[in-house]
Parts: structure tokens; C-alpha cells; sequence
DNA sequence: AAACGTATGGACCAGATAGTCCGAATCAGG
DNA sequence: CCTGATTCGGACTATCTGGTCCATACGTTT
């Protein structure tokens, strides 16, 4: 969506309009109420799209659990690295613009971070019988994902893929830190 | 600074004047150029300020690096906390809002982002006796700022204290991951 | 085919915003 | 006290924004 890479306050509905070939001013106030709803929609839409596509993996039910979140890892790193560095991360570029804007986007963002990490946390539940004790799912899913979310910000603006790739490998290598002595990964 | 807070965008010329008691438009356009170079200033200004104030720490002599760096992250949480999460990173919002704005301002963030890793990067340099020979002083660096910064723009979405704090300790963990056996913190 | 309700096109409005411009005030030196 | 230059104040313009409104086209039912 046109929004995700340009952000919701540089995207005037003109531009929806003329982007969706719609009709006109009304014909897109039929369908949103504000440009605020708008905002929330794309928001679900993008999570939506996310979870169908990117969150995928983690569910792949033939791999083994770690293995498959070193692969939604990588996968972002790729997505990232083919687009040019111009997205950073689905919501990161939304969180912090809209996050103050408006309370209801704030919330909304709440949530989207939080059904992310919980794909996670099923995932690592999965793999507990390989976890040592201390680990702590709900930790871990954060770290996680505030871990990549800063890595594609940082490489949105260095547009340095040698930097994207290592904080990925550091941050498996966190995770295997985590993984029981003699359980291969 | 007004614009840390409410983004570059969100800001108008005219708070700026309000704000700074300018005397009236071409006061302002007495000291800058453009609003594009008032974003630039802001950026460099902001970022000495952190280096002056908040990286200070990162230096202190009489402190032992890796305990250095422990408390520097336990500062920014506490910053951040403070602040009602309300400000996210210093750089983080103008990052992923002016990134794409502006090739000028991408560069200017890219060096931001530099400086700050140069200042983590001595700090390892120096505990280089402490750590072990994997650890990569350019590559940890990096990994820190971008967990800091994944935080922080989340505890801002979230609000959450409670992530904040456990997302920090996790970092601390990480890094103690690369310190020699037998080598107290 | 008439009548009616709904979808549509796009002119229009009010408010905001970056940036310009010119007249007035201030202050220097003679 | 006058003159000239520099700073200051803020009115003004052009443009863009989200949002409204109404007349018309269309389709459906009778």
C-alpha cells in the first residue's frame, strides 16, 4: 500500500484516490468514514497481509521449530535487502508516526506488536522441550521483534545490508543461547 | 527540542516562532535557510546533546566498560520511563519520519547512527580483555543500538514498562554472553 | 416507462502551511 | 539631529489539506 512506504501524514487522500482509481472524493468517503479509519484499516490490512505471508513460516508445521524462526528471520532480511532498504518494517514506519497521533492508532499498534509476539511465543512453546528453563517466551518474543523492527529502521536509513545481516545472525545467535547443551538447532 | 517530540512534519514554522519567542517569520528566516535546514540543525543539535548528556557515561573513566555500558542502557530506560514513553528514541522518530524525506537528512541520520556506534565501539575496544576473541566490536555495537531502538519505539507504542525493563536485561545478558569465563561483570 | 433511491463526480470550502515582501523600528556614525 | 543601514514585525500569497455538498447518472422496482 502507498501509505505503508510513505507514510500516513505525507499521503493525502488525493493521492489514495488517485492511486486506487477511484472516482472521486465521495466515492472514498463511502468507504472510510476519515482519513483516521483509513489509517486503522490499512493498519489491519497490513498485519493481515503480514500474518498471511511473513508470520507463514512460523507455523510451518514440517519444520523444526527454531529452524523455522531462523528462516522468518532471514526472510525479512531478504525482503528487506530485494526492496532497497525502503521499507523498513511493516509497522515500525506507521508505530512511531502514529503512535502519538491519535490514541486509537496507538492502541491498534499495541495490538498488532502483541499478535506478532504471540505467534512467536507459540513457536518457542513448541521448542520448549529444547529450551534450558530460564527461557522466558514472552521475553524472548519481545527482544525478538524489537530487535528486528530496530535492525530495519537502522538499515532503512544506512541502506547497509551488511549491517541488516549481522544483527540477523546475532540475534539467532541469542536464540540459540537459549537452546539446551547437545540439541542441535 | 518541540520537534523531538512532535515530529518534523507535525511541527510548523509558526510553533517554532511561538515557541522560540521569535519575533516573526523572517526572524526565523534570518537564521535558516529553509525548513529543511532547521531539520537539519535540529538533527545535529539533538544528537549533541545525547553525545554531551547521555553517551557521556560510555567514557567515565573510573567505571569498568562492560558496567559502563550496563548503566548506560539502564539510563535510557529510566529516561524513557520518566518520560511517560512518550519520546520513544531521540533519533528513532526523526529516522524512520525524515529518512525518505530527504536524501540530505538520510545521511545525516546515517552518520548519527555512526557516531553513536563509534562511542559503543571504543567502550568494547577497551573491555577488549575481558571478552572473548569472537566478539566483534562493530557488529555488537550495532546489535545494541538496534535493540535499544526497537525498544524504545515499542515501550512508546506499548507504554509497557514491564517490556522495556526486559527487553534491557536481555541486552545486558547478550552482551555478557561475549565476557570471558571466570571475569566478574 | 415512470419513480425513486443509491452511487458518483467533482466543484467547493475552511483551515493550515512554507515562504516572500515591504514598511516600520532601531541603532550606528557624522 | 540627521542619515543610512540593518533588523524586525507581520500582512500576504500560493498551495495543499481533509472534508462537505449537491446535482446528475444509474439501476431497480413497480
Amino acid at each position: 500500500m502507498l501509505i505503508a512506504e510513505r507514510g500516513f501524514k505525507r499521503t493525502s487522500i488525493d493521492d489514495v484516490i488517485e492511486h486506487a482509481s477511484l472516482s472521486g472524493k465521495s466515492h472514498f468517503y463511502h468507504y472510510f468514514k476519515s482519513k483516521d479509519q483509513l489509517g486503522l484499516e490499512v493498519l489491519s490490512r497490513q498485519f493481515e497481509k503480514f500474518a498471511e505471508r511473513g508470520l507463514a513460516i512460523l507455523r510451518e508445521p514440517m519444520i523444526e521449530p527454531i529452524e523455522r524462526l531462523n528462516l522468518f528471520i532471514d526472510s525479512l532480511v531478504s525482503l528487506q535487502t530485494e526492496r532497497g532498504f525502503r521499507i523498513g518494517s511493516p509497522f515500525g514506519n506507521l508505530a512511531s508516526e502514529m503512535a502519538d497521533l491519535h490514541e486509537g492508532f496507538r492502541e491498534r499498534l499495541t495490538l498488532v506488536f502483541e499478535r506478532w509476539a504471540s505467534q512467536i511465543q507459540s513457536l518457542l512453546w513448541e521448542a520448549r522441550p529444547y529450551l534450558t528453563e530460564q527461557a522466558d517466551t514472552v521475553r524472548l518474543s519481545r527482544f525478538i521483534i524489537a530487535t528486528l523492527e530496530g535492525a530495519l529502521m537502522m538499515s532503512k536509513v544506512s541502506r547497509d545490508a551488511e549491517m541488516l545481516r549481522g544483527i540477523a545472525a546475532d540475534l539467532k545467535r541469542f536464540v540459540s543461547m537459549h537452546i539446551r547443551e547437545g540439541v542441535a538447532a
